[in-house]
DNA sequence: AGCACGCCGACT
DNA sequence: GTCGGCGTGCTC
């Protein structure tokens, strides 16, 4: 470190036009203090610039006469570890952001806490929250054994763990982690989101009480600060967290655990656009940790990978709890119904098993995805559908109420966007034609709400969703009431669906399986099939058994009746036969370039510009463009987005690690496009997502 | 990201 | 004549 004269640092500015290293020179005093990823303040310019110190050299490597010196290291600022470094090069490499960009990702702001009486260390208050319900684990059974020695015997290859709902993962994640600190080692626990109830946030809590940090969304910047520093100093054996939490700072970092490993919250939907499985293996292989990715519904990439030998598969096929039985799952046939005379939300045998768990005092779970009132409005003389000015989708409708100055309840419907957010009053005539006829379709929770209410006059309801719970702490009101059985029934969207028990639960309904199945995604029976599998699981979780139903227009499709049948492996070869049909992930590797821009006229001739340099430059070796197409929504706040689309399948054949080969080539296609964007099709905004 | 340099239109 | 528009290019 002593001769180490000149420094490469990357300045701290978010552009592509200075996203690299500069040279600066390290003055005297700075010589010993200065190491990989120091924060520094480097003169830039005609300004002063923060930055972080990325490598050291002897040697100048520019022109000694402009070099300028260091400025100062900056105090207690958040230095980036060599790792963290490493991982964000892998990133903006891999993802296409700046490398900036990546390290923002990876690092918190710094913030000191507003020292707040009522603020407590988060592990803590998670532990009062648990309170008097130690949910102490006891002992693994053999299948868990096998799983738990299986891991820690492997090195090298990341692990599957492909366990049935309540077949106790996390049983096995807690018994590494403590065989993590036994060795001296930490250990990072990711979970798609956290919420206070979530079950997995709560075992880790009370377990490891002391030495574990809790990120949650609630967290302030300063807190999230504090934990992250906490990691840093080794004060802390377990981080449990989001997918941030993969960047957390750990010292000897044994093992990360991504549970749930099929949820979409593990792809960053901002730029850099990762995936926290991918930074996971990379992080792991880079510092020589173990990971292991556990799912009762893997998604069909992770199983496949772990099929072709990329993972080692590890399976859990039994309940944990003994007793505790599969509920019952009956598809109904909404075509059927309509023929036979039923125009309502409720299949007949969804309505008779409402009735019946009514009047047995059970609790019920109806799931819609699907929020607001009715899906959109339109008019039923000229058929005009009313949009967003902003965005080029329908409307939909609220139903909202008020006082008026007389003081008298008003109910009023809204119309509401919920892309932006714009609102507005629900026409009375049609603004094309001026027909009186103009009406409201489709259903949303608002509207099942108030259809339950009118079929089940007795039954207390409630309802949660994104407009129920956009007060802090209502979320936790909802559950909490529910779980003490303040209602009968329990309306929702996605939400409800995640990792609640419920043991009161004897009924899932299911109201529109096909909502999202069809939804104009490749993947769309896989989401489909891990949303079934996932609410099926609510149900029954208790003493008594539990049924599901699943309504629909397309019984027959195998995401539904795979899902209703509990058989994962038949879901897998049929999906797969449709991905290879369709040349889709996983037999291809796929490039998805997101070009926008409130140019529309520019963003559609850089759409074509990008079609044809393709078509010239970069196609045949395995690669085939798809689109341009509009991307859905064509336009969001105002501003028109197109979406191009890459596969690379050259590789696919071979089964074996196909992969790293075609993202390689894909990156390269990447660049070249980026490149001609930028130079030719300023006012283009350009992100790149990899599948 | 900033900031300067640079080359064309309407104003003190 | 010059003030100022933002296209282009550079920052160790």
């Amino acid at each position: 470190m002593s001769s180490s004269r000149y420094a490469k640092i990357i300045i701290d500015i978010s552009a592509d036009a200075v996203d690299r290293a500069f040279t600066y020179r390290v003055p005297e005093e700075l010589m010993d203090k200065i190491s990989i990823g120091s924060r520094v303040s480097v003169p830039f310019g005609r300004s002063t610039k923060k930055g972080y110190v990325t490598e050291l050299i002897s040697r100048a490597d520019f022109d000694e006469e402009r070099i300028r010196d260091i400025g100062s290291l900056l105090p207690d600022a958040v230095d980036a570890r060599e790792e963290i470094l490493k991982i964000a090069l892998f990133m903006a490499e891999r993802y296409g952001s700046t490398f900036n960009a990546a390290l923002k990702a990876a690092l918190p702001v710094k913030r000191s806490i507003r020292k707040n009486s009522r603020q407590k260390d988060p592990a803590r208050t998670f532990e009062e929250l648990c309170g008097e319900d130690r949910l102490l684990p006891g002992e693994m059974n053999s299948e868990q054994k096998v799983a738990y020695e299986g891991i820690l015997s492997e090195t090298g290859r990341p692990c599957l763990l492909f366990g049935i709902t309540g077949s106790g993962k996390t049983l096995v994640y807690i018994r590494l982690v403590e065989e993590m600190i036994r060795q001296g080692k930490g250990s990072i626990v990711l979970i798609p989101e956290i919420s206070l109830t979530y079950q997995t946030v709560r075992l880790f809590s009370a377990y490891f009480s002391r030495r574990i940090s809790v990120l949650h969304s609630r967290l302030s910047a300063g807190e999230r600060y504090e934990q992250y520093m906490k990691a840093e100093r080794g004060e802390v054996d377990v981080v449990i967290g989001p997918r941030s939490a993969v960047f957390a700072p750990l010292r000897n970092l044994g093992l990360i655990v991504v549970d749930e490993e099929h949820e979409r919250a593990y792809r960053s939907d901002t730029s850099p656009r990762y995936d926290t499985r991918e930074v996971a293996c990379f992080r792991a292989d880079m510092e020589g940790a173990r990971v292991v990715l556990g799912s009762a519904t893997p998604s069909i990439e992770s199983y496949r990978k772990a099929q072709s030998g990329q993972y080692r598969l590890f399976e859990l096929k039994n309940r944990a709890v003994s007793g505790a039985r599969l509920p019952k799952i009956y598809i109904s046939d909404m075509r059927r119904e309509l023929a036979e005379g039923n125009r309502s939300i409720f299949s007949k045998e969804l309505r008779e098993l409402m009735e019946d768990r009514l009047e047995k005092k059970e609790q019920i779970m109806l799931f819609l995805n699907r929020r607001g009132y009715a899906g959109f409005v339109s008019c039923r003389s000229c058929g005009y559908v009313v949009k967003c000015p902003h965005c080029d989708v329908s409307m939909t409708a609220h139903n909202e109420w008020y006082y008026d100055r007389s003081g008298s309840r008003t109910d009023a419907a809204r119309l509401r966007c919920h892309y932006c957010g714009h609102e507005a009053m629900m026409p009375r005539r049609c603004p094309s034609c001026g027909s009186p006829y103009i009406a409201a379709f489709g259903t949303g929770t608002q509207k099942l709400e108030q259809e339950v209410k009118r079929a089940f006059p007795k039954a207390s309801v409630l309802r949660m969703d994104a407009d129920t719970t956009a007060r802090k702490g209502s979320h936790e009101r909802i559950l909490a009431a529910f779980s003490a059985h303040k209602a009968d029934i329990l309306i929702g969207t996605q939400m409800i669906v995640k990792g609640h028990d419920f043991p009161e639960v004897t009924l899932v309904g299911i109201v529109s399986a096909d909502l999202s199945l069809n939804v104009p995604e490749y993947d769309a029976a896989e989401r489909t099939f891990q949303l079934l599998t996932q609410a099926s699981g609510r149900s029954g979780r208790g003493e008594r058994s539990g049924a599901v139903v699943i309504q629909s227009y397309e019984p027959d499709h195998y995401a539904i009746s795979t899902a209703a049948a509990g058989d994962y492996k038949g879901f897998y070869e049929r999906e797969m036969s449709y991905r290879k049909l369709l040349s889709y992930p996983p037999f291809c590797r796929m490039l998805c370039i997101r070009l926008q821009s409130e140019d529309e006229e520019l963003l559609e001739r850089a759409a074509r510009g990008a079609e044809r340099y393709f078509a010239s430059e970069l196609s045949g070796g395995g690669n085939a463009l798809i689109g341009p197409c509009n991307a859905s929504p064509y336009k969001l706040n105002d501003i028109y987005r197109k979406n191009l689309y890459i596969k690379q399948f050259g590789h696919a054949i071979i089964g074996h690690n196909i992969n790293e080969d075609a993202v390689a080539e894909l990156i390269r296609i990447r660049e070249a496009l980026h490149e001609l964007i930028t130079e030719k099709y300023r006012g283009i905004q350009m992100s790149f997502e990899l599948f």
